[in-house]
DNA sequence: GATAAATGTTAGGTTAGGTTAACTTGATCA
DNA sequence: TGATCAAGTTAACCTAACCTAACATTTATC
């Protein structure tokens, strides 16, 4: 039974892990909040439990084990997420520090009760991908709206943060998934955005914002 | 922030201090399945925190802070019992394990709301009462099915075990909250029961299973 | 290609929580 | 009243996870 703070690194490394597998280790003490040899000391202990490749001086990179692992855990955040927003009607920025806690928690029927009851979503309340019992997930390829030219018009598909704040704001402009959003300008010296949210005003969006927000 | 740990001396504390509220060390140790010099270290920890009066080879007590501290555990713990019944549709022999760690959650927001939804329920699915917000609660006195006489008839009010086999067997048997039960026969030697179960048949349960049932 | 900066690692120490072995204190009972 | 035993305590040590300071290696830069 791995513990908490196990499975915080693997899903930490996981999160860190985008494009080619590899993470270095000040990626991952900054993630996780703690020091370098902290870091370092835990990704050998995971290498000797064969959840990570490890080389010194390399780039670490999970194992298929040690994937699957933190796609679980990540399964478990994404569900309490969407039973907390869609079965006890908490708002999209409020169940990250809860799903925080409850990821760690041991019961495979627990999880999949809620899974049952919520009709076996695909996706959390910010639109990331749930993965699945074995641990897969799509990776939907969305652009972000810092990308899209003025005078396009988009549909908000996902929101790449857990930063409350960000999710509140977007709920009190009238933004949630789904949301249609048409981007009238752009100011060239800072990349930040003029966009007409459908069914609500105008915002001016910073470029830091525009990159939350994934569209399609 | 009280660790796991913490909590789950706090809350052993409180289920062994039924009458005098007085604990002894050993009691301590054997219900967290520790040794005596590990829990004799944290009630000293706990004394220097204020939560437990202590003085050297004398019973531990509970001060008002550590006592109110563990009932609101308790609270968590019940509530959660309850959500995972009746709105989940647990059966009441699964229940005590994901409540045992979900107790440790930290969100006020979270059982409030679990609380909300239940219409603020005043008993756990074992007929146990939850502490209020404050951390009081209500100790109703019911007799145990065992020191009912040959002759009477009661009803199941409560179930003070959380060993899920005599749970599933009380369930399999008929026998739940409310099920009226009579007492045909007390055998003389070993203080078995025979019960007439309403609704159900007739059945011998141990003196053992007797003290576990509380009526009225 | 040498050197500075960034990154990774080792060494040594802390804290929380646990262990066993050995000792002290208090309770019990002939 | 003293011997005995259970209960409580102390001592010494272990592990997981963390820290800072110092050192090693790799990468980047001129």
């Amino acid at each position: 039974m791995p513990s908490p703070t196990v499975e915080n690194y693997l899903k930490a490394m996981l999160a860190l892990s985008r494009d080619s597998g590899e993470v270095n280790v000040t990626d991952l003490s900054a993630a996780l909040a703690v020091s370098k040899p902290a870091a370092n000391g835990m990704v050998k202990s995971l290498a000797a439990q064969g959840l990570v490749t490890y080389e010194r001086y390399k780039p670490l990179v999970l194992t298929s084990e040690g994937r699957r692992a933190a796609a679980l855990i990540l399964r478990k955040h994404r569900l309490t997420e969407m039973y907390l927003v869609d079965q006890m009607g908490f708002g999209w920025e409020e169940v990250h520090e809860i799903a925080e806690q409850m990821e760690h928690i041991q019961s495979p029927r627990f999880f999949a009760r809620m899974d049952e009851i919520m009709g076996f979503p695909t996706q959390d309340p910010h639109g990331s991908p749930i993965p699945d019992r074995e641990g897969e997930m799509e990776r939907p390829d969305y652009r972000m709206l810092a990308d899209v030219l003025a005078g396009e018009t988009v549909v908000l598909r996902a929101v790449s943060t857990q930063a409350d704040e960000l999710l509140s704001f977007l709920t009190r402009k009238g933004i949630g998934l789904g949301t249609e959003l048409a981007v009238v300008e752009v100011e060239a010296f800072d990349g930040s955005l003029r966009v007409r949210i459908k069914g609500a005003g105008v915002e001016v969006l910073t470029r830091e914002v525009g990159r939350s927000l994934l569209v399609e």
